[in-house]
DNA sequence: TTCATACTTCGATCATAAGCAAACTATCTT
DNA sequence: AAGATAGTTTGCTTATGATCGAAGTATGAA
């Protein structure tokens, strides 16, 4: 019965429309203004703030004031593999799912997660440090080897201040169309920085697909291959 | 907006108390009639019969007609793991939670998740045979290694029937109450089966928990030392 | 100060869907 | 055959909550 009540709640708050789009929105991990949310979720501000403040007392997104700005976010990365997983779920049941299109193939391939890398080339890459034995994985958890360590410090990534942060460094998350996992949590963030700022791939607008140049995924790739 | 259309459908689905009830109610694992899903619900018969008509169209619960009874049933693992993940993330943002009761204390320790061990036992279990080499997880996938085949084989566990069936046999699960990994698939099936068999513990009436026996759970202890 | 922008709150409307009683169908019992 | 049990369907009532216009608050710009 208590369980029932917590699904319900969560549930009922996913379960608008206005608010799932807002939400799916905001799963490519940029923070959104009201304004945006609300034209993402194809209502008027009125109803759009109401909808965020459920969303927000709900706990499901966070707030941060920035001048008359509202930036609204997932208030969590959990939330964010949650509705992953629902995703996921939705997916299989789909009363048929048409034959992808192009868009989705896209997003299989590479997308953002939150904030970090998804989709084949996100599942590749934590294969590829888990089978090189740079990260050991166990459940959601995962944790870096002192190789792990060296290697992504050579990558330019500044693991001391990564782990003085309240977020922990490695972790996994369930990835929807490949139904594997992927790599998460601080050093997942800094890797798909990482392949932006290197011009490797850049992000669609508006959606969370991920295009990687030709010669980035050849980059990418060996990598991977170390 | 695709996107969000399909969370809005899975979530309004599991956002209704009713509904919700009646889903976590299935999460015992045990089939369920519409007559018993309406008391655990607290709903009327004719309410019940269309909330489940929901579900079912949904895709969420799949039914079993038996004489004049119909059983219902979560469809699937996933929808089961989908459900366990919600009610995770329920768990860390709800508002402000009580110390946990024993009740909670109980379903913490050990409980049925669809149909097989979850909670610190069942983590612990996981924990083990992968520590034993006996099974590999990667992600939500994972796969018995040779050893573990003769050590399962050994506890009386019939491999060859559980092989031949759609459903795979080693699956992950992720563990709400402590955020890892457990078993879960054919053999996560069977193992509770056969802790059940034993009678290292019994499940508690109407409810997911398991209870060793204090005498099962040094058995349950002494098999993960190996 | 005055205006504009970003957002919230209020108030009223309206639609959806949850609820149940009563009637109907199907299966089992005797 | 005549109940009895399990469940669905129908028809109706009711309540919740999604919606938006209009007015209000707060911040920034001129």
């Amino acid at each position: 019965m208590k369980a029932g009540t917590d699904l319900a709640q969560i549930g009922s708050l996913v379960g608008d429309p206005a608010r799932a789009n807002m939400l799916a929105a905001l799963m490519g991990g940029t923070a959104l203004t009201a304004s945006e949310l609300a034209l993402e979720a194809g209502v008027a501000l009125p109803t759009a703030s109401a909808h965020l403040a459920k969303l927000s007392d709900g706990g499901l997104v966070s707030v941060a004031r920035q001048g008359r700005h509202r930036y609204y976010a997932l208030a969590d990365h959990r939330v964010a593999a949650m509705l992953e997983n629902i995703m996921g779920v939705a997916a299989t049941l789909g009363p048929k799912r048409v034959l992808p299109g192009p868009r989705d193939k896209a997003m299989r391939d590479a997308r953002v997660c939150y904030d970090h890398l998804a989709g084949e080339m996100g599942v590749a890459m934590l294969d590829s440090f888990v089978g090189r034995g740079l990260i050991r994985v166990d459940g959601e958890r995962a944790e870096m080897s002192s190789a792990g360590a060296s290697y992504f410090a050579g990558l330019g990534i500044d693991l001391d201040t990564m782990g003085r942060k309240r977020r922990p460094v490695c972790r996994t998350c369930l990835d929807w169309s490949v139904r594997r996992s992927h790599l998460a949590g601080g050093l997942g963030a800094a890797m798909l920085e990482c392949i932006l700022t290197r011009g490797w791939a850049r992000r669609e607008k508006d959606s969370r697909v991920i295009r990687f140049t030709p010669m980035g995924r050849r980059e990418f790739e060996m990598m991977l291959r170390g």
